[in-house]
RNA sequence: GCCCUAGUGGCUUAGCCGGUAGAGCGAUGCCUUGGUAAGGCAUAGAUCGGGGGUUCGAAUCCCCCCUGGGGCUCCA
């Protein structure tokens, strides 16, 4: 809404003719006069139809502001179209209009409004002091007064079906009292960056592209294949728990109501395009997952039913300040699992399933998640029981929150997250039970009576955005050695990039380096050889800043041997071992972890600098 | 969006009460053909984040903007 604001000595005005859109009045609407009035010229725009209680509140306690100042003894509110190019609807200016009037009486203020939709001839004397005349735009309020009405969560540590105070507890495990601090606000900061933004980039994994917008990365072909063996590790995982991947689109049509009463819950933290038809690029999953939903045919008997998707990308319009190196970013890729259950029973039996799927992806990993639970209030005493059981899952204390009443989709959900270098979470997995999406998005199942019924849909995504896994990652690696001066920092075996290097001495080894790595690879190993004309001592510092795991050194003594010299990074030893025994151990630590094979050449002198 | 802080070759940085950029790593070339975390020499590489201003003269002082990092806020 436009508003001008004009303090004049008196306004006069008289009806000419209808439009079209001309409201019925009386006769003595049709002119009139007014002294020492506070004359609103308003338009109401297009954007005011969402809202509209809202836009007469904020237009009436800006009025009462100016009115305050000035003290007029009419407040008029003129239509005027000519403020605003984005008009709304007459039927719903008219509505505002009247709103404002009301509003204004019922604070007993002497208010008149000139008819909408004539040709009116005015006359207006401005009275010309400084405040005489103020123009305003008037949007919906965000909702911070409200919030700060909001009742607040009650939080708790939940241990062993009890609950503490998170204030007095005393914390056995450090990352979960970090979690709470931060949680509670309570968190003191040491103003650094978190290392894995350097370590992204000094091991050439991905960096920021200038040329898009702030919070889109590149991916070098290290940190992409990194990216692809953990899509493999989730893509594996959900579908041995029974999960259907599908793939659809990353934008969708805005005149979609259901799309958009979805998308608006998310606010303002969305790429919108201004095409011709108003899209918007996904900021996850849901929407085609629940299209494809809503278009199948469910029955009780198919139920749970998990469709999955990994999301590349996924777009959120973070605020400026708020995007961080991995952890945050605008465009992210997340694996996003949604299962249709029959009621919530069942949901909660999925919700456990869920649960231990996420700790495993801790395990499989090699990180430590912190949990917190949530719930609405009515959620909690009404399932308490459960929420103990479901959290005997995890095995460790938890912080539990518990909201006065339901401000999101979900009922209740869980948070995975990871602690940082710095003692902040990286929010990881999350399980939600969304009660609200299926009944908006028109998904139904027939039951064991032929009725049609609404199913609960469960979110979940067992590792997190695939970025934020690897921050999670880097930031280990980081913790480890400020514990441990003289740790090796490192990725999982499975996940390094090169896990052998051969480092020929002499240009006499190279066949046989050369023959060593393909003898390597043709069992399924990332190896690469380092011929370039470089000291040994040089070669093995670079495999080291590499983070290579096993480095092989060839010289005369190992020519046609069976056995070469392996220096093993995590523990810093030099082991003499048979190729087939290396081949065994590296096998035994990558069990059941996928495979992908090496991104770039396999002669380092190839090899392009990223 | 607000507050604080930073931006100098690909990377790490010196210079910063004004006099027109210096180094290390990396790259390239030559020498060295070597045994476990930097061998030697040489060469190339910088519109000092961008724009504007002050000045005879700006990396340096001033203003605006962009980007990084931190904080607030936010992360359905």
């Amino acid at each position: 809404m436009r508003i001008l604001l004009i303090h004049s000595d008196y306004l006069r005005y008289k009806t000419k003719s209808k439009t079209k859109i001309a409201e019925k009045i009386e006769d003595e609407k049709k002119g009139g006069e007014f002294d020492n009035a506070l004359v609103v010229f308003t338009a109401v725009e297009r954007e005011d139809e969402k809202d509209a209680d809202n836009i007469i509140e904020s237009a009436v306690s800006e009025i009462m502001n100016v009115s305050a100042q000035v003290k007029p003894d009419n407040v008029i509110i003129y239509p005027y179209a000519h403020l605003s190019s984005s008009l709304s609807s007459p039927d719903a200016a008219k509505n505002i209009l009247k709103g404002m009037e009301s509003k204004l009486k019922e604070k007993d203020v002497s208010v008149s409004r000139i008819p909408f939709g004539w040709y009116k001839s005015f006359e207006i004397s401005c009275k010309g002091h400084p405040l005489s005349e103020l123009s305003r735009t008037i949007t919906v309020k965000p909702k911070e007064e409200e919030k700060a009405e909001e009742e607040p969560s009650k939080w708790y540590i939940l241990s062993k079906g009890e609950l503490h105070d998170p204030e007095g507890y005393e914390y056995e495990n450090e990352d979960l009292r970090k979690l709470m601090l931060y949680e509670l606000g309570k968190m003191e900061s040491s103003g650094e960056e978190p290392p894995h933004v350097k370590l992204m980039r000094e091991k050439g994994l991905s960096d920021y592209e200038p040329s898009a917008h702030v919070g889109h990365l590149r991916w070098y072909p290290k940190g992409r294949l990194i990216r692809d063996l953990l899509s493999d590790y989730v893509y594996n995982l959900v579908t041995e728990y029974g999960a259907m991947p599908v793939e659809t689109p990353i934008m969708y049509d805005l005149a979609d109501e259901a799309i958009r009463t979805h998308a608006d819950k998310f606010g303002e933290r969305q790429y919108r395009m201004g095409t011709k038809k108003e899209l918007m690029l996904r900021f996850a999953c849901c929407f085609g997952a629940f299209r494809i939903l809503s278009d199948s045919f469910l029955t009780w008997k198919n139920l749970p039913v998990g469709l999955y998707e990994l999301s590349t990308y996924s777009f959120r319009l973070e605020k400026r300040g708020e995007v961080v190196g991995l952890k945050r970013l605008r465009g992210f890729t997340m694996p996003d699992f949604h299962s249709v259950c029959r009621d919530i029973p069942q949901s909660m039996e999925e919700f456990e399933r869920q649960i231990t799927m996420c700790m495993q992806t801790g395990d499989d990993l090699n990180v430590n998640y912190e949990v917190i639970f949530r719930a609405t209030q009515d959620f909690f005493d009404e399932n308490k029981e459960w929420m103990y059981k479901a959290a005997e899952k995890v095995g460790k204390p938890m912080l539990l929150e518990i909201l006065p009443r339901r401000k999101h989709y979900w009922i209740s959900k869980m948070d995975f997250a990871a602690i940082d270098y710095l003692g902040r979470p990286i929010e990881n997995p999350t399980i939600q039970i969304d009660v609200e999406s299926a009944e908006r998005f028109d998904i139904n199942y027939i039951n064991e009576k032929e009725e049609e019924e609404y199913p609960i849909i469960i979110h979940c995504s067992p590792t997190g955005s695939i970025e934020r896994v690897i921050g999670s990652l880097l930031e280990k690696t980081a913790i480890e050695l400020r514990e441990d001066p003289k740790k090796m920092p490192m990725l999982p075996v499975w996940l390094s990039p090169i896990q052998v290097r051969v480092i020929p001495i002499a240009e006499r080894h190279f066949d046989f380096a050369l023959s060593l790595a393909e003898y390597l690879k043709d069992s399924n190993i990332r190896v690469d050889v380092d011929e370039r004309s470089e000291t040994v001592g040089k070669k093995i510092r670079n495999a080291g800043k590499e983070w290579v795991p096993y480095t092989i050194v060839i010289g005369d003594n190992e020519l046609g041997k069976e056995q070469v010299t392996v220096n093993i990074r995590e523990t810093n030893e030099k082991v003499l071992m048979d190729k087939d025994e290396l081949i065994a151990r590296i096998h035994a630590e990558v069990k059941g972890m996928p495979v992908r094979k090496l991104p770039l050449p396999v002669k380092l002198s190839k090899r392009v600098n990223f």
